[in-house]
DNA sequence: TAATGTAGGCACTTTTAAGTAACAATTACG
DNA sequence: CGTAATTGTTACTTAAAAGTGCCTACATTA
């Protein structure tokens, strides 16, 4: 069994890596179906979110529900356990934009537009 | 130069990472020099706590005051600027605190003793 | 004189995370 | 009949993160 010597280690590991934060906050702000996500996030490729998708179910913050459909339509959500995270996210979203505005200049430098992505 | 898609990634850059966020922890309790958080991390290696350190003294959040004695003596504490991340430690360390009451019917079992260690 | 304690560097190896590419399933549509 | 659309799997490869072992410096202390 997993053993962590302070507590935050656990959290670490339901939201910690490249690409779970990112797509908590895009399903914080609406659920999306994979091909919305995928295109919110041009990085991430097919697998990994897949994969990433899967260990946030397997921790119960998040919801994948099946429309019997075809082509196929998969829809993910918040559960209420994943919604205890939108502190964390909202705080950590808020430091990410002034750690840019802090740090560079003119944000347009760092940021894509990706607002007319949504 | 580095691009972000969402600004969310930029906080990322900072604390992401297996050992950032429970450094920060610890340094948000107490200054601590490098033998200290080495006590108080058991699974770090000095390699990568001096690796972590520096590129959080790059990234501004933490401070790294040298003593001039022999055997030297390093302190390391957060900035005003790492002390802007408190909110989401706090959260960090709650959240992480009911994951393991959720997860695990008596956290004996994943917790190791640390207390001892500080 | 030789060992101790503290912080850290460096070269190298291993492990883990992430990326690539090809393929499956299914039905509507032209 | 062949193709597009959507989500997902699998085997393989590459890149990044982390770990290992050995080395330095130097005043103090035994």
């Amino acid at each position: 069994m997993k053993k962590y010597n302070i507590p935050v280690e656990a959290a670490l590991e339901v939201i910690g890596g490249k690409w779970k934060v990112v797509i908590l906050c895009h399903l914080i702000k609406d659920r999306r179906r994979t091909g919305e996500l995928k295109r919110l996030m041009p990085g991430i490729t097919q697998k990994m979110l897949t994969q990433q998708l899967r260990e946030l179910e397997d921790d119960g913050v998040i919801l994948r529900e099946v429309y019997n459909q075809v082509p196929p339509r998969v829809e993910y959500s918040l559960t209420d356990y994943g919604w205890s995270l939108k502190g964390i996210l909202d705080s950590l979203c808020a430091w990410g934009e002034q750690h840019i505005e802090k740090t560079y200049p003119n944000k347009e430098d760092v940021l894509v537009q990706t607002e007319e992505l949504v």
